[in-house]
RNA sequence: GCCGGAAUGGCGGAACUGGUAGACGCGCCGGACUCAAAAUCCGGUUCCAGCAAUGGAGUGUGGGUUCGAUUCCCUCUUCCGGCACCA
């Protein structure tokens, strides 16, 4: 090819936009079909258009591209798409402040975001975008619904949900302030409606014994969702009850059996019909149980709670002595694990120590851990851990793992017990009484009851146009979508209005990507050559919701025939979260107003320590909620743009890969992008200096791979080769900080190479260039693009080979050692590459060092480390 | 409250399996160039003592293992993520 003269400026924006309009061109990075090379499928979380890309997103999608550019130069056929998770709840929030439906919100600012994506430089394949908002996407949300109502895997039940009085509508968790409405202030009630279920925990046993199919996991991803699943062993058992002259059970269930003959009390949920029974005929206890059902649903909310209970007045029988046990109303007992009961041993359990201590209850020892003596006056650690029965009749003695075995054989004789797998996980509750989202594809007639909308007549469309004020879901009052005729019968019905969970939509995108277009399938064979997932990247707050429900929908899909592996996502990589300062004030009533970190000042006071901030628009102060993730909620995203616009692409993209290893959590700074605009300059300049006065030095035939380099060029090209090694070592481990780094150190060595012999050394520069270039592109992949080919390189730098370190060039004559005595560096020594342990223990006696501070003290040992350093121990 | 993670100079961070703590960069200080500024280039920069050679301290806290610990073990503190209707 004609090299062209290198522009003597770096100008990123002319750049940038020649290379895009180049990969466009080309379709460089649409997914390729040749059957002769290796798939790789590299995922980034798709982002919900909220309006402007923040730095999370940047964050997310250059990590996405450096693995998509790397492995498309190690000769992988490389499948990067990009979609919209596009249904939501800050679009209805955006439409009642506006009053422009969502639909028009949600479509402009994938637009937008689009643009920005663009800007950036991504190797995406365009041509599999996808949005879930559109029927195309959504009718296979709806069909697979179907079919999993079909097989008993899709269920409807009654759960509950946060209720806001004054706005007759039900809140999202986000939506609670306080435990009150965030629009009205109203006290938020709990409410019991039917919603749609996925019966998730069918699936528990798999999702957890899975995980150890996950190498490529990180650990603690794998760790957090074996917690939240939650496996326990234990026993079911019961405590035997008359009430109005009939028999009944109270079921606990519980992992320590073994302390069953210190059981002194039973407590059960607000919702527990024994609470309900004895409500009714005491207004106190009715009162309290109202008090426990009002609040927020949050876990968070119930779990730090003050610890409350009362006494039902009704009695259950213990199941080994008989013994009448009270039964309690307790506020800590979740009607939604085990059985909504448990049993109360406050000599062994801290919750239940504590309870028995306010209230007055019997603590009891029942079981002996090495012989140490049990004291009421307060709870010690030990107390919960396992040892031997005592004071326990015919149990006395027994360890953990018999007694329990003994007390589920007895009770098991006299059907009051078995042992029992209980989970913490719950099934998925996928009801949501909003507008926008995926429509349930179900009918409510009068004569036949629920019935399925039938397949030929999917997609159940939602109408685009409407706008939702703040009460209820507009569906409710859009007659041309409620009103149906019924599918078995033919006589009016009415729509269900109730819309998916968005986790719906995103439990299945990545399969779609393979065949996005496809209208008659929600699947084809093109799901076989892509999927699984080879790398997926996303940050960190999915490691639980969104990665157990994909699993989860994976393995319905598989058991339906439709895909045949078990795991969607092979490796994944979890980026820390790009934090930022959260401002805002309180506008009475509960309601909360956030203000950008961009437009708010901190003042300092006389000693320059911060004293507060301050709103610049008006200059009244705001007050600070501390540091958060970056995002639309908690308006503290920060917009790449200008970034973008100031320096460009590839400068935002170097400083973001540059500022942390990618699963460190970042807080936002744009000091030091100055540091990578400055090195991309240098990078361009180096190469014009190369381009005009090096290149005209090149011989005719290179003689790199036999020519003997003078000591200093050697040294060079030795730093040029071990930068090239750990660059490919941390682009492994997917640590591109420091790829980064080696890259800004190549072009240190290259700049100080020594320029005696010009032909050796135009030699080395062009080696060296031609690697950092290659190392550098997958992070800056304009630049290096533009110098590849105008440095006479090659045509494409995206389908150059990639560099591997020259044996050669790494080994030395001789080395230096760390001299310590006693571990403390006390010098260095020299010795040949190839001295043997002998002869630098040797080295290392003579060594003045350890002479002077031996002080006469004879040498105990001397350790070498090969290559590294000798230790003189005196 | 529970589950998971993190803590290293003024700042972002580096240190591959326990082996030179502070790579690379930012900032700052000094110098060169310039009428001046910007840009660029050169030098310095963990703290303490010292002119220096050098010595001492040092990776959130307190302890332990080791010839040697940022790295392994235990304790505590603070911050971040998740907690099922934010996505």
């Amino acid at each position: 090819m004609q090299p062209h003269a290198l522009n003597p400026h770096y100008q990123p924006e002319r750049i940038e936009r020649d290379a895009q309009a180049h990969w466009d061109k080309g379709a460089a990075f649409r997914a390729g079909t040749d059957p002769g090379k290796p798939k790789y499928y590299c995922l980034s979380m798709f982002p919900y258009p909220s309006g402007k890309l923040h730095m999370g997103h940047v964050r997310n999608y250059t990590i996405g591209d450096v693995v998509t550019r790397f492995h498309k130069m190690r000769g992988f056929d490389v499948l990067q798409p990009m979609g919209w998770d596009a249904f939501g709840l800050p679009a209805e929030n955006a439409a009642m402040a506006n009053g422009v439906p969502p639909a028009k919100w949600t479509y402009d600012n994938i637009a937008y975001m689009k643009k920005q994506l663009k800007s950036l430089g991504f190797a995406i394949d365009w041509e599999r975008e996808l949005a879930t908002c559109t029927p195309e996407y959504y009718r296979w949300n709806q069909w697979l619904f179907l079919r999993m109502l079909e097989k008993g895997i899709a269920y409807q039940k009654t759960g509950t949900v946060n209720w806001d009085p004054v706005d007759q509508t039900v809140l999202a968790n986000e939506q609670v302030i306080d435990g009150r409405g965030w629009r009205t202030g109203a006290l938020v009630e709990k409410r019991e409606i039917p919603m749609y279920y996925f019966g998730i925990t069918k699936y528990a046993e798999e999702l957890l014994s899975a995980l150890d199919t996950l190498p490529g996991w990180p650990e603690r991803v794998k760790t957090m969702q074996a917690n939240w699943i939650g496996k326990s062993v234990g026993v079911n058992l019961g405590f035997p009850y008359t009430l109005d002259g009939r028999p009944g059970v109270l079921r606990v269930f519980t992992t320590r059996a073994d302390t069953l003959m210190g059981v002194t009390f039973c407590a059960v949920a607000a919702e527990h019909p024994l609470a309900t029974y004895a409500a009714k005929r005491n207004t106190a206890l009715a009162a309290f149980v109202d008090e426990c059902k009002r609040g927020a649903v949050m876990e968070a909310e119930l779990a730090t709670q003050e610890k409350k209970g009362m006494a039902t007045g009704l009695y259950v029988n213990h199941p080994i002595t008989g013994d009448k046990i009270e039964v309690w109303v307790g506020n800590y007992v979740l009607m939604s694990y085990g059985e909504g009961a448990v049993m109360g041993v406050p000599g062994h359990d801290e919750r239940d120590f504590e309870f028995a201590k306010k209230y007055n209850l019997a603590i009891r020892q029942v079981i002996d851990v090495g012989g140490t003596a049990y004291s009421l006056d307060g709870w010690e650690p030990w107390y919960g851990e396992h040892g031997r029965c005592i004071d326990s009749g015919k149990y006395d003695g027994l360890d953990y793992q018999g007694a329990i075995d003994a007390v589920a054989t007895d009770l098991g004789a006299k059907g009051l017990g078995e042992k029992q797998v209980t989970w913490r996980l719950r099934d998925w509750g996928i009801s949501r009484q909003r507008y926008w989202g995926c429509p349930i594809p179900l009918i409510h007639c009068a004569a036949c009851g629920t019935v399925p909308v039938p397949d030929d007549q999917l997609p159940v469309k939602l109408p685009e146009d409407l706008v939702p004020d703040g009460a209820g879901n507009p569906l409710n009052k859009h007659a041309a979508f409620l009103n149906c005729a019924c599918p078995k019968c033919g006589k009016p019905a009415k729509r269900e209005t109730d819309t998916m969970d968005t986790f719906v939509d995103s439990s299945w995108y990545y399969i779609r990507y393979a065949n996005p277009g496809n209208d008659k399938a929600m699947v084809d064979a093109s799901v076989k050559r892509w999927l699984p997932v080879d790398q997926y990247i996303g940050g960190i707050e999915h490691a639980i919701l969104h990665l157990l429900y994909s699993r989860f929908w994976t393995k319905v899909m598989r058991d339906l025939g439709l895909v045949e592996f078990d795991e969607p996502f092979k490796n994944l990589l979890c980026q820390g979260m790009v934090l930022n300062e959260i401002f805002f004030r309180k506008e009475g009533q509960g309601k909360i107003r956030y203000f950008n970190p961009i437009d708010v000042d901190i003042t300092t006071d006389e000693a320059g320590k911060r004293s507060g901030a301050v709103l610049r628009a008006d200059g009244k102060p705001v007050e600070s909620a501390g540091i958060g993730t970056m995002s639309k909620s908690k308006n503290n995203g920060v917009d790449p743009q200008s970034l973008v616009e100031e320096y460009g692409a590839d400068t935002a993209r170097f400083f973001m890969m540059f500022a942390s290893p990618p699963e460190a959590t970042l807080l936002w700074s744009d000091t030091g992008v100055d540091g990578s605009a400055r090195f991309l300059k240098s990078l361009w300049a180096f190469a014009v200096d190369y381009d005009q006065t090096v290149r005209e030095k090149l011989p005719a035939a290179r003689t790199l791979a036999v020519a003997k380099l003078p000591a200093t060029l050697a040294a060079t090209r030795r730093e040029i080769h071990l930068n090239l090694r750990q660059a490919n070592y941390d682009l492994g481990r997917f640590q591109f900080n420091t790829v980064a780094s080696a890259c800004m150190k190549m072009l240190n060595a290259l700049k100080a190479a020594p320029r005696d012999n010009l032909s050796l050394h135009a030699e080395v520069t062009e080696e060296g260039l031609s690697v950092l270039l290659r190392v550098l592109s997958p992070i800056t992949p304009h630049i290096c693009h533009q110098l590849w080919r105008d440095l006479g390189f090659g045509e494409d730098v995206l389908r150059a080979t990639w560099p591997e370190p020259a044996e050669a060039a790494l080994v030395q004559d001789e080395i230096e050692l760390v001299l310590q005595v006693n571990g403390k560096l006390r010098g260095h020594v020299k010795a040949p590459a190839t001295a043997t342990r002998e002869t630098i223990e040797a080295l290392a006696r003579a060594h003045e060092a350890v002479s002077r501070l031996a002080e006469g003290k004879p040498v105990k040992k001397v350790i070498v480390v090969p290559g590294k350093l000798v230790n003189v121990v005196v």
